[in-house]
RNA sequence: GGCUCGGUGACAGAGUGGUGAUGUAGCGGACUGCAACUCCGUGCACAGCGGUUCGAUUCCGCUCCGAGCCUCCA
């Protein structure tokens, strides 16, 4: 089954192929490591996850390299804030970000290339572009000359004059042209910077990503992906400091996703409603985070909400269940995915609301299966979840887990459960539904089957 | 102002030129000591106005509403 998937670059689902056969590169652009992801930084992350499941169903060999951008202003201002080295400020929140991300689930990139780490290759990209005259020195700074480039603008679908007309931006005036930007800048002595024939200074932000790409992936990558902001101006100028560098193909297909809202309104630090990867974890399982984001095709808005999350929570809870109700099947058979109906919604251009449908549909199949029919069920829902990085979790843990803290515990229960089966028992049915009562207002729903009385947690 | 992109049922969210998305919640029923789970049934959804068409939520045009980007925000 072929793979098709949105390029920004032409507008349109393309079918994707690798340059090189059976081997894909792809680059997402990471965080800049001065504060804690939000909820809108894990979107990418995970989509890029999920497309990372789904290119090696296909492929032997998918790099996947998400950078770690460790100099930035943002840095050297939190730094300065906390009264702390940049190094403490870029390895905590390096080290945080990836424990957070680690709780959605995601898979670690195969790479995660340091800014820092690359500097001479980024100077030696700038100086590749000041020799064959993309690019200036003007006051200590290194420019790239924007109409230098012929097809400039090419990515986000707009002409230097389109750009012009409605700039509203005071241009800095030792730039030729205001749409000229920053390869490299002069470092005040107090802060971070390099040696450089320019001198002391450190790279401006879209050169990272060209130089890193370079080095670890090559000249032309398959795909490179990020949030739909990126397009204009970052992922233009890469394209443009690559091209010009190195001619040939920088990307070959271009992907973005859509931002969320959060409760119907943007995400933004002027309204106060930035919520953390951290905090949500704190209220709700990373699995929880991970099913809401997919919950949405990725190129669409998606409205994050209270709602929305428990919503998730149900859901997911319900497939967890139909899960625990074959939980001692073993399980010794393959699942061809090229017959599934989740795996052709993935490919689809990673549709993941059909593709978690599908996953509905074959839990309906389950309850209704015989014997016989059902661990190949069982099978199915798992290989979805898999390459959806959900349902990877033992069943009856997950129902009887949660984040809170101050909740009855287990044993508590269990005796509860006893209690009551002994009431049940003496016919006393006013005590067997006081303790079912008693539970419930503790967040604890009893089922009572053949195989005795089932417990699991509520999500609210 | 320029460039992109949207408006689907209570809510979330796919998709299609003519039959069903799906989920959550609701309602009715079966099952249950009562529940829960599960099953069966159920709700005249496609912003508005024109056009193309035998037929449009799906194609085209206009209107209204909304979003993102326009120099370092995923």
């Amino acid at each position: 089954m072929s793979l098709t998937l949105y390029n920004t670059m032409a507008s349109k689902k393309e079918v994707f192929a690798p340059l090189v056969p059976d081997t894909v590169t792809m680059y997402v652009c990471g965080p800049t490591v001065y504060n804690l992801a939000h909820i809108g930084n894990a979107r990418p992350v995970v989509v890029f996850d999920t497309l990372f499941r789904l290119l090696q169903t296909h492929y032997t060999h998918v790099t996947y390299a998400r950078n770690i951008t460790d100099v930035d202003d943002k840095i050297i201002a939190a730094a300065k804030e906390g009264h702390r080295s940049i190094e403490s400020v870029t390895d905590e929140f390096t080290a945080k970000y990836r424990e957070d991300m680690a709780q959605l689930n995601t898979l670690p990139p195969t790479l995660e290339p340091h800014a820092t780490h690359n500097i001479e290759p980024m100077i030696e990209l700038t100086g590749k572009l000041i020799e064959k005259g993309h690019a200036y020195e003007s006051e200590g700074h290194v420019l790239f000359a924007v109409e230098s480039m012929a097809d400039y603008g090419k990515l986000s679908h707009r002409s230097l004059e389109d750009m012009l007309a409605g700039a509203r931006v005071e241009v800095a005036d030792y730039k030729r042209h205001p749409g000229d930007f920053v390869l490299w800048k002069p470092a005040a002595d107090e802060d971070p910077g390099w040696d450089s024939p320019w001198g002391r200074g450190r790279p401006g932000w879209h050169l990272e990503c060209s130089a890193m790409i370079r080095e670890h992936l090559g000249e032309t990558i398959d795909i490179h992906g990020g949030g739909r902001d990126l397009i204009f101006p970052h992922h233009e100028n890469e394209i443009a400091q690559s091209r010009c560098a190195h001619g040939g193909e920088y990307v070959r297909y271009w992907m973005h996703n859509a931002y969320l809202d959060i409760d119907g309104e943007k995400m933004s630090k002027s309204i106060g409603n930035v919520r953390s990867v951290r905090d949500l974890l704190k209220v709700y399982r990373g699995e929880v985070l991970r099913f809401a984001l997919l919950s949405a095709h990725y190129r669409s808005p998606l409205n994050f909400s209270a709602e929305l999350l428990d919503q998730a929570e149900t859901t997911l809870g319900s497939l967890y269940s139909t899960l625990s109700d074959v939980r001692d099947i073993e399980l010794d058979v393959e699942v061809p995915l090229a017959d599934e109906p989740f795996y052709r919604a993935l490919n689809d251009d990673l549709n993941t609301p059909v593709a978690i449908a599908e996953v509905h549909a074959l839990a309906k199949q389950l309850h209704k299966a015989s014997a016989g029919e059902k661990p190949v069920l069982k099978a199915r829902i798992l290989a979805a979840g898999k390459l959806l990085g959900i349902l990877e979790q033992d069943p009856q843990e997950w129902l009887q887990g949660g984040v809170s803290e101050d909740v009855i515990s287990a044993e508590a229960i269990d005796a509860l459960i006893n209690q009551r089966q002994d009431a049940k028992l003496a016919k006393d049915y006013g005590r067997a539904d006081e303790i079912r009562q008693e539970l419930l207002d503790q967040g604890v729903v009893l089922e009572d089957s053949r195989e005795g009385t089932k417990w699991r947690r509520k999500s609210d």
